[in-house]
RNA sequence: CGGGGCAUAGCGCAGCCUGGUAGCGCACCUGCUUUGGGAGCAGGUGGUCGCAGGUUCAAAUCCUGCUGCCCCGACCA
C-alpha cells in the first residue's frame, strides 16, 4: 500500500474529549472517529487491526471444531419476552417498533436467537455435541458509554454457544473453548489472566473471565505470582469480610502457591456454563436414545473491538501505539526521505517495495510529499513495528537502514540481509 | 438518573463579561524555495457561531427553552 492512496486520518493534536490513552491514540492514529456517544466509525487502519483480531479468533474457533454462522442484529422482542429477560435486561436493551407496530430490539447478545434457531436445527442427539459461533455487531444501550471503544454501545463481539447432551459433555465443550481462548490470547500476544467470575445476569454455574492487564482496567484482579490462581479482587474480599482489597497485596495465595499480586484488568473474554436455563425456558428439546432432553448449553464471548483498545492500553509509549506483531496494521513502513530531484531514491523505494510484496510482507510505502519528521511521526503513532529508511545517506552504499518501533537509532543491514532481518 | 463541565472551520482554541455582522494555530488547495524528526514565503478554500424562540435598529455575545457531547457517581458485560 502506498501512503499517497491511503486514507490515513492521523491527527496531530489530541482530541479534547478522549480521556484514556487508548482512546486518544485510536483517534490520533486514525483508527476510529466518533459518530455519537459510544458509536464509532472504523477507518482503514483501524479496520485492518480489527480484522486481524477477527481472523485470529475465527481460526481458533474453527480449529476447535466450532462452526461459524451469522445471526441477525435485529431480534423480535417477543423472544425476549419468552425468556423473561426483557425486564431483566432493562433499558440496556434498545427496543423499537417496525412499520407494522411489531416490537424489535437490537441484539445485545444472542442466547434467545440461538436457542430458538436450534429448536428447528437440532433434532437428534447424534448432532451433539455442537458449538456454533458468530462474529457480529452487538448493541447495548450503556448508561454511560466511555473510554472510546472500550465501553461503547455498539461493538464487535465473537459469541459462541455449545450444546451438549449432559453435564459431562458441557464440561468437555467448555474446556475445549477455554483452551481455544488461551490459544487466541497467546497468539495475539497480550499479558492476560483467567479469573473466576460471577456469572451475573446471563445465569448459569461456572464462569471465567479473560482479562488483559492494564492500569486503566475497570476490574481489580488478585492473582498468585507463582501459580495460575487469579480472581476478581472484589469477590475475594467478600469472602474475607469487606476488607480493603489493597491489603491483600503480598499475602499468601489461597491455593497455597506463591503470594498475591494486585493489578487492574480489562475484561476481553467471558465463558459461561449456562446449563439448561435457556433450553428449558425456550423449550429447546432434543431426542436422545430413549427420551427428549433439554440440552446443556454454554456460551463464550470475546470482545473483538475491545481487544484493540486493550492492546493499546498495554502497549504504547509517548510516541504512540506499539502493536504486538499479530495486530500491526502493516508489518513494515518504508519512509522515503528527500525524494525531490532524487529519482534514485524513489527507484530504490520501489525496488524494496516490490521485494516486500513478493515476499508477502504487508508494507506501507510512505511516498507522500511530506517532510521526513511527519512520516516518522505517522509511522510511530500508528505503531508499525519496523521502518525502512531510504534517503541520501545510504543511497550510494549497499546498506539499508532499518529501525524497530522502539529502537533509539536505525541500524544498517546489507541489501541481501534485508529480508532475513525483517522476517525474524 | 444525581452532580459538574463544554458546544465557534477537519483538529485544537480565542472572541462572549462591556451587542455592531467572525478570528488564530494546525490541517487542506496553488506557486516558488526547501527536505534525515511535525519547513519558509506568497496567495487561497472552508463556518446557517449546536437548535428554537425572545429582547434589540443590530445577537456568537443578553434572556428562555431544548438538544448533543465529555467527566465523576450509581448500574452493567
Amino acid at each position: 500500500m502506498k501512503a499517497s492512496h491511503l486514507i490515513l486520518g492521523t491527527q496531530r493534536e489530541n482530541p479534547s474529549d478522549a480521556e484514556i490513552i487508548s482512546h486518544q491514540l485510536m483517534i490520533k492514529a486514525g483508527l476510529i472517529r466518533q459518530v455519537s456517544s459510544g458509536i464509532y466509525n472504523w477507518l482503514p487502519i483501524g479496520k485492518k487491526v480489527l480484522q486481524k483480531v477477527e481472523d485470529i479468533i475465527r481460526k481458533e474457533m474453527n480449529e476447535a471444531g466450532a462452526q461459524e454462522i451469522l445471526m441477525p442484529m435485529v431480534q423480535p422482542a417477543s423472544l425476549w419476552e419468552s425468556s423473561g429477560r426483557i425486564d431483566q435486561y432493562g433499558k440496556e436493551l434498545l427496543v423499537f417498533e417496525d412499520r407494522h407496530e411489531n416490537r424489535f430490539c437490537l441484539g445485545p447478545t444472542h442466547e434467545e436467537i440461538i436457542t430458538d434457531l436450534c429448536k428447528n436445527l437440532l433434532t437428534s442427539y447424534k448432532q451433539l455435541p455442537v458449538t456454533l459461533y458468530q462474529i457480529q455487531t452487538k448493541f447495548r444501550d450503556e448508561i454511560r458509554p466511555r473510554f472510546g471503544v472500550m465501553r461503547s454501545r455498539e461493538f464487535l463481539m465473537k459469541d459462541a454457544y455449545s450444546f451438549d447432551l449432559d453435564k459431562t459433555g458441557l464440561d468437555r465443550s467448555y474446556q475445549v473453548m477455554k483452551e481455544a481462548y488461551i490459544k487466541v490470547f497467546n497468539k495475539i500476544g497480550l499479558d492476560y489472566r483467567i479469573v473466576k467470575a460471577d456469572s451475573g445476569t446471563i445465569g448459569g454455574s461456572d464462569s471465567e473471565e479473560f482479562h488483559v492487564l492494564a492500569d486503566s482496567g475497570e476490574d481489580l484482579l488478585a492473582f498468585s505470582d507463582k501459580s495460575t490462581y487469579a480472581t476478581n479482587a472484589e469477590l475475594l474480599t467478600e469472602l474475607q469480610d469487606g476488607q480493603d482489597p489493597s491489603t491483600l497485596e503480598g499475602k499468601e495465595s489461597p491455593d497455597g502457591k506463591g503470594i498475591l499480586k494486585l493489578k487492574r484488568g480489562i475484561e476481553v473474554g467471558h465463558i459461561f456454563k449456562l446449563g439448561k436455563k435457556y433450553s428449558e425456558i425456550l423449550n429447546l428439546k432434543i431426542q436422545s436414545e430413549d427420551k427428549e432432553i433439554n440440552p446443556e448449553m454454554g456460551c463464550y464471548g470475546i470482545g473483538a473491538s475491545r481487544i484493540v483498545a486493550a492492546a493499546i492500553e498495554q502497549n504504547h509509549d509517548d510516541k504512540g501505539i506499539i502493536w504486538p506483531e499479530s495486530l500491526a496494521p502493516f508489518e513494515v513502513a518504508i519512509v522515503e526521505v528527500n525524494p525531490k530531484n532524487k529519482r534514485e531514491i524513489s527507484d530504490k523505494c520501489a525496488e524494496i517495495y516490490d521485494l516486500m510484496k513478493k515476499n508477502e510482507i504487508d508494507v506501507l510505502w510512505d511516498n507522500r510529499e511530506k517532510r521526513p519528521g511527519v512520516k516518522f511521526n505517522d509511522a510511530e503513532v500508528i505503531g508499525i513495528p519496523l521502518t525502512i529508511i531510504i534517503g541520501d545517506r545510504t543511497l550510494e552504499s549497499k546498506e539499508i537502514e532499518i529501525k524497530g518501533r522502539q529502537d533509539e537509532k536505525p541500524k544498517l543491514v546489507s541489501h541481501q540481509d534485508l529480508l532475513a532481518n525483517i522476517i525474524d
